[in-house]
DNA sequence: CCCCTGATTCGACGGCTGTCAAGGTAGACG
DNA sequence: CGTCTACCTTGACAGCCGTCGAATCAGGGG
């Protein structure tokens, strides 16, 4: 409860301070620099970006800890360490039901991330506006 | 030269082993994820994200080193690390003419991220298809 | 009630990273 | 050539981070 808040927070707080703004549209404020950097900084990680992309694509939209578990030669520790920081960085959260817990994406952030860095591209890429 | 063409190796290297393949579509394998997890890593922190933004949005597209470091407290050899780290990154270039070195984006390298994380989105916001 | 399984937290350790001061390189200007 | 400015590299150091083993918490059956 207390944690789904926090988790809350995180995403309305980026909501708030990142909005749509793009990056190459106007440059980063130190708070919004430091809020989405966040979330990237999550994201650096190539076993957490592989537990995301597990969850993202898992059926169901969610997964069992202990799927993902096997899928790396690592400790339950170290995976439970990981799945901590995507959830406390707004991209994930969690759900006990009886003796597992489940995982599943925040398509949010992950659609607001895009956006900030898409606009980017347009320089690169003609875009149809309406 | 040969860091000219370790920038492009980079992101030839990105858009081989990612693709287009959307983060929700299918797992990565562990290759993929220690490419991807590389730019996220060097956009997880404030500073570069920063520059990232100030490059970004620079008029002409480009930025002297000079113009940046005004912008921190931080000493010139520490904004140096950050563009050495964005540029291995295969997220911007620098280019020196004269006695300025000037930077600009890797507008593709940003889209192919943007790609990857967008797929994720249509689950949760309707969109509209041909 | 005790134990068994799944998952997290804790404590510790090695390696990575952001930072700076000092020194080095490249080009411009006399 | 000498020197000045812009930028980078090096070396060093504190702090963070990923990893593990051990201990702990949460439920489900005997």
């Amino acid at each position: 409860m207390s944690k789904q808040d926090a988790e809350g927070q995180v995403l309305a707080q980026l909501a708030e301070v990142v909005g749509c703004s793009p990056l190459a549209r106007e440059p980063l404020s130190a708070e919004q620099s430091s809020e989405l950097a966040r979330v990237f900084k999550a994201m650096g990680d190539p076993v957490r970006l592989r537990l995301l992309s597990l969850i993202a694509s898992h059926a169901g939209g969610e997964a069992c800890v202990c799927d993902l578990t096997d899928v790396f030669d690592l400790s339950g520790p170290t995976i439970s360490h990981h799945l901590k920081v995507l959830r406390e960085a707004g991209l994930i959260t969690g759900e006990r039901r009886g003796t597992w817990v489940y995982y599943r994406v925040r398509p949010e952030l992950l659609a607001q991330v895009a956006t900030v860095l898409e606009p980017a591209a347009s320089d690169a890429l003609p875009v149809v506006e309406a």
